[in-house]
DNA sequence: TGAGCCCCTATTGTATACAATTTGCCCTCG
DNA sequence: CGAGGGCAAATTGTATACAATAGGGGCTCA
């Protein structure tokens, strides 16, 4: 808990995440040292981090950039996220114990709650979410694949297209978590990373429509 | 260029290549410090990118050691790049230029040259080797994935153990590099992830009895 | 003797001042 | 009017001093 150099790498993360900055914006770390209270040293820090998860680049200059993403680069990103996580899901069929797979079934009872409100509970469908995908990824015993799907899971755009996403979407992604907890507990490796894969490509298509539904609505202000 | 950060990390990056530590060794910032010559800032950049690289490690109370490698880490690590070389192969294989593949098949006549002497020249089959294999990853044309493997790839144990390895591997391997380039020919995708497989699952083996080699005559010490 | 506490030292974390680099602007010269 | 050069301001890089924290050793008290 070294504070000042994580309250850094919090306080511009959730600048960056609540969309406080627009793709292509330039900033400084003084700048940033102001918005995080702290002295440049630690925000440094915090910059590298986060730039090592894509959440902001450097030129070659060393200046400071808030990244935009073409849709090829998510395509990339879900298509490694595919592979990685498959495999994280094929190795967790067979590591997960009784009580974490009941865990993993408790986690995604409030994907389903979330969702089935009248008005849903985006963030809180995704904070599910990614606590989901992160137990499947710490049963894989891999400490090296769970640092690169840290690095990118990481979900820059997602905040910003939730509210475009529709109910029926994140409805039948926490059916595809029923299905995958039903992989783990047939112990079926194959089943489960086949699960895993088509459960991401949907998201992909999802998320791929939602980002250009937002773009288009971007330019026509 | 950003100098003294650079120095830092070529500093002591070769000095842990070289072997100057063990694994299980104790590191201060301050001793880092007098290896590079700079100032500790810099060092403090160095060692968070050599940690990023798995060339060392920090304890939960940040204190810095070596870290020691197990069969499985290594056996992961190999399975890892076998899945993420793989695909760059298969991307690789309808992007590269005619002009690329001559590069590349430039590239494995070193790597025959090398081991074709009497005493085959270890050092320098390991450059090309990692040229090669960067050439491949490069032209598959994805940032990320070109950033996640070159966290993967680094060779601390390599050099330590490359002196192991028999005449005969490394022309085999060499012969693999024929194969892709073959498969690269005749644009192949399939073929091309199949070849890196196999090759990367060679190289586990053989890097792996290497290892075993070693420490069995280090105990004997 | 041995378990627990405290203090001293070693080490890491942060701020700040200064050095080096980059950028953009203005001015000159063709 | 445009290209190029050079100066000043803005920004990043590095060193150093100081603050906070962890580790180790010895002391006390049972």
């Amino acid at each position: 808990m070294s504070t000042a150099s994580d309250t850094a790498y919090e306080k511009i993360r959730s600048h960056l995440l609540v969309g406080k900055v627009r793709p292509g914006d330039r900033l400084t770390e003084e700048l940033l040292s102001d918005i995080a209270g702290v002295s440049r040293t630690p925000v440094r820090e915090a910059v590298s981090r986060l730039e090592r998860e894509l959440l902001l680049t450097r030129t070659e200059t060393n200046r400071i950039f808030v990244p935009d993403w073409g849709e090829d680069e998510i395509d990339e990103m879900f298509t490694l996220r595919q592979m990685l996580e498959g495999h994280a899901a094929e190795r967790a069929a067979t590591r997960l114990s009784e009580d974490q797979i009941d865990d993993l079934a408790r986690i995604n009872q409030e994907l389903h709650d979330a969702v089935a409100l009248d008005e849903p509970d985006v963030a809180g469908f995704l904070d599910a979410n990614r606590l989901f995908h992160e137990t499947v990824t710490q049963a894989a015993h891999s400490p090296r694949l769970g640092q690169i799907l840290a690095m990118l899971v990481e979900q820059p755009v997602v905040l910003h297209t939730a509210r475009e996403y529709s109910v029926e979407d994140l409805k039948q992604s926490a059916r595809d978590h029923d299905e995958l907890i039903a992989a783990f507990r047939a112990r079926d490796p194959h089943w489960a990373r086949a699960v895993m894969g088509s459960h991401l490509r949907r998201a992909f298509h999802v998320f791929a429509d939602a980002m250009r539904e937002q773009q288009s609505s971007c330019a026509a202000e």
